[in-house]
DNA sequence: ACAGGACATCTGGCATACAATCCTGCCGCA
DNA sequence: TGCGGCAGGATTGTATGCCAGATGTCCTGT
């Protein structure tokens, strides 16, 4: 009782101590550059150290921590260089992604590829950040989905982490969310409608537009 | 003494369980469809539970076995569709990374790649498979370096394993491997030119042929 | 002969215990 | 005062034991 009144049906302690371990990375509650252990941490979370240490394995994979043989598990510092280097991947998958996803696409995923888009314009009218950021989720997990091509998700799988910690820090300054929502509208509609060199070069303007933002982090 | 002639300074037994069970898998000593169990695995490896655990987990996330709670380990079937959605994505990825080494490869890292085009073309010719799929990987190894973007580098590595199994089994009837030399010839001396769009140019026609060699695999 | 259920057994999930290794801080000596 | 070596502590790497769950089998009842 208590702690587990969203879904105590998680699965395993490995994946419970994930999401808990990515949750506070993610949202900086763990900051770059500290040094955690296995061990602390297990007490931490209340599970053991076999669950915790897996799932740091996954984080490790993912690049949100490093671990130091001996010394402890170090949480990865991020910088602007990275996160470029991880966008130049990640456009290459995303339009790889759109382009799938408008040719795979049930009628369903359709239908909710508009609604989502739609939403994502009407939340960014209120300058609701939270409801956007949890459509964008939802946006690419669809396109995840969609696209029905289990390689790009695992691939793209990899990045989403630092991208939402990287996302998470600069938000507040990042750009402005109406043209985001539009550019997310454009890719909504273009796979909708079936038309895969449209949803392509959407997801390019959407990925071009994210880049400039994260260039004019170096900035701030 | 005995098993450890290669390398013992492989670093963990994580790593060596790793690498002696992506070998199985990939030879087809453990066959698709197998199920196999920790136990087990860890009494044939004479290595703990702990790290066969561990290293199979690194395997189901590269697709090469998934794990079925409580009931075993099964060694995961391969087809040519799956195979095609592979080569979709390694597609785009081996793109950026042929366009991306041809921009930021070291002057040593250029002459390297001239030098495995040369023995390649010179195996292929003299009909040396072992010593051309030899070459083939250090090949990818310097591409994935020299591309400088470790996140390409992290999301081809998810599929080597899944390739390799597919080339194993079908090598023997693959093409003609002076033809997949010269393609592979034409990538590295557009890296070594300096020429990114040549490199990305040569790098598609090296994924075209390999996919039209798994599409006539439908019919072996 | 067949259907249904209880049980034996095997599996991975998880915790815990032990071993190896590295860092750190202290103490002694030059 | 500075440097080098040694010891202690802390951390991960690895092994193993116990437990819950699923499966297949065999027995029983009809």
């Amino acid at each position: 009782m208590g702690a587990e009144t969203r879904k105590d049906a998680d699965r395993s302690l490995t994946d419970r101590a994930y999401v808990a371990l990515e949750e506070m990375i993610c949202t900086l509650r763990l900051e770059p550059g500290e040094v955690l252990s296995e061990g602390a941490l297990s007490e931490t979370l209340q599970i053991g150290r076999t669950p915790v240490r897996e799932a740091l394995q996954r984080l490790a994979r993912e690049g949100l921590v490093t671990v130091l043989p001996r010394r402890g598990v170090l949480v990865s510092d991020f910088n602007v260089k990275k996160q470029l280097r991880m966008l130049e991947v990640r456009r290459e998958l995303e339009r790889l992604m759109a382009r799938s996803a408008a040719v795979r696409a049930t009628t369903e995923e359709r239908e909710r590829f508009v609604a989502i888009a739609g939403a994502m314009q009407e939340s960014a009218g209120a300058g609701d950040d939270i409801r956007f950021m949890r459509l964008d989720h939802e946006f690419n997990v669809l396109v995840s989905q969609a696209n029905r091509n289990e390689f790009a998700s695992e691939a793209i799988s990899l990045m989403v982490g630092l991208s939402r910690r990287f996302w998470f820090m600069h938000h507040r300054n990042a750009g402005d969310l109406s043209t985001i929502a539009r550019l997310h509208a454009d890719i909504a509609g273009a796979i909708a409608a079936g038309d895969g060199t449209a949803a392509a070069a959407a997801s390019d303007a959407l990925l071009e537009y994210i880049e400039a933002i994260t260039r004019a982090a170096v900035d701030w």
